[in-house]
RNA sequence: GGCGCCAUAGCCAAGUGGUAAGGCAGAGGUCUGCAAAACCUUUAUUCCCCAGUUCAAAUCUGGGUGGCGCCUCCA
């Protein structure tokens, strides 16, 4: 499959050697719940995941927790508790919302202060060879060790030197070294160190437990585009220089969401956060929407996109729960193989747009496109229940690469609205209209909405 | 100052040389006691503007216009 490589600007040929794949992805901070961009990022590394799986390969995806910065420490600070409750809040919190999401648990979610001893080992390592040096309590790397400094940002340290602000801090030998170690403020968490009590600099931290958990050269390093400078560019010279070989063989970006046509920030106030939104719309249409455009793309969040996210899904559902109905009141021994074999060449077209660089776009029109080929198949005759199972099987298994329709299936059913249907359905036929309809508002009250149909009634949650 | 992205119907959105996918909304129809829902059909002679290359351009080149991002914590 093709996959855009951030470092090199190009989708390039994504063939790794054996059948395992080596993710790591840069998590949350886990100082607050997760806004929709974060979501959009994580719902799209897992898409990625996704569709590698359904490929064959067995992919290793570790997504760390950043559990000490200085977010987590105001934040902690404001709220009077420590940063490892902090932390044990939200990223309890994070499950929540992604599980919602139908985002598959990785396989491991390293935190920062659990992998201490490592980055301590990963500094030393650097000052030994010469590309960090102890300063004041402090840490840093010195970026013009590394002559590849740039590389995935296309700037030259000359231009990034020029574009950097003045703020020159006189501990380092160069404005553009940045911290691997910072030394202990009053009223921070610190630990013990070789060059005193501090906390670790941000991006060390990933290079360290993508070595720890993934060993030195992976496979893919997901992020979102805002982290691509500095943060991957600093990850790409600590592990490079420490680890003297490849970080990653394919850097993936995704893209922003922005609210109404503007980057989200907290200064303009005009972020929403993953829980509030699906209070009000659910989890699956944002799941819908983080893949309705290419994921390198910037999408805009407005809530009537929201809308027609929620209204498409539908459609989806619709085409599984009609699968479902039929199956249930089959009664016809044909069991079209024949014809089951047609539909196969949606799996083909799927996997095209999968893998011209996960065009979770174009993927999702083939779904479109089967949805309407089975209406119409379903429509013109009646088949045994196995021909229908076997045909939502391949409608559903295709969905489902994407993570959508995974509430679909009617789970218990309600005795007691099954009770009163029965009883409307009584009222119609003894053209007791008044009754029908006032079970029927009676329904409407509950979350119910019916659906006559010539076969039957058919009933649906809201 | 440096680097980069985007512009396709009312809305969202694919499409990087061969004659405009898909979804939402709208319209028409089927079904129905009426509804609703569902389903089917339908909706851009045209892709921001101008010029050029080509047998052929939404797609390539040049020039405009408009919008956005990064260079600083940020998914």
């Amino acid at each position: 499959m093709l996959l855009y490589n951030s470092m090199t600007n190009r989708k390039e040929e994504f063939a790794p050697e054996g059948a395992s794949v080596k993710i790591y992805a840069c998590g949350p901070t886990v100082y607050d719940y997760f806004h929709i961009g974060n979501g959009r990022s994580f719902l799209i590394f897992d898409t990625l995941r996704r569709y590698l799986e359904f490929k064959g390969y067995q992919v290793e995806f570790v997504q760390n927790f950043t559990d000490v910065d200085d977010k987590m420490i105001n934040r902690a600070n404001q709220e009077k508790i420590s940063i490892g409750q902090l932390a044990e809040r939200f990223i309890s919190e994070y499950y929540h919302d992604a599980d919602g999401l139908n985002i598959k648990r990785a396989t491991v979610n390293p935190r920062a202060t659990e992998n201490i001893d490592h980055i301590i080992e990963m500094i030393s390592a650097l000052i030994e060879k010469g590309h960090a040096y102890p300063s004041d309590g402090s840490v840093y790397f010195r970026v013009r060790s590394y002559r590849e400094y740039g590389k995935l940002f296309k700037q030259s340290i000359e231009d990034l030197e020029a574009g950097a602000r003045v703020n020159v801090d006189e501990k380092k030998e160069d404005a553009l070294d940045f911290a691997l170690w910072k030394k202990t403020k009053p009223g921070e968490p610190y630990w013990e160190s070789p060059w005193g009590l501090g906390r670790p600099g941000w991006h060390i931290e990933c290079s360290v437990m993508a070595k720890q958990f993934l060993g030195n050269t992976i496979d893919i390093h997901c992020g979102g585009n805002d982290l691509k400078f500095p943060h991957h560019e600093n990850e790409i010279a600590q592990s490079e220089c420490a680890n003297g070989c490849l970080f990653s063989k394919f850097w993936f970006h995704v893209g922003f969401v922005n609210i109404n046509n503007e980057k989200m920030s907290k200064s303009k106030n005009n972020f929403f956060t993953v829980r509030d939104l699906s209070s009000v719309y659910g989890y699956e249409p944002l799941r819908y929407f983080a893949i309705s455009a290419h994921y390198r793309n910037p999408i805009n969040y407005e809530p009537d996109i929201i809308e027609q996210a929620k209204a498409s899904l539908e459609r989806l559902y619709n085409c599984a729960d009609n699968l479902d109905y039929l199956a249930e009141n089959a009664v016809s021994e044909d069991r079209g193989e024949k014809i089951l074999e047609n539909f196969d060449a949606y799996r083909t077209k799927f996997t095209e747009a999968m893998d011209d660089d996960l065009n979770t776009a174009n993927a999702l029109s083939v779904l479109f496109d089967f949805a309407k080929e089975i209406n119409i198949t379903v429509s013109d005759a009646s088949y045994a229940k196995e021909f229908y199972q076997k045909l939502k099987e391949k409608f559903v298994s295709l969905c489902r690469v994407l993570g959508l329709l995974y509430n679909q299936g009617k789970s218990s059913i309600d005795e007691e609205i099954e009770a009163l249907i029965a009883q409307r359905q009584a009222a119609r036929k003894e053209k007791n209209f008044q009754k029908a309809d006032q079970i029927r508002d009676q329904l409407k009250d509950m979350g119910i909405t019916l659906e006559d149909t010539p076969t039957g009634v058919k009933w649906k949650k809201a």
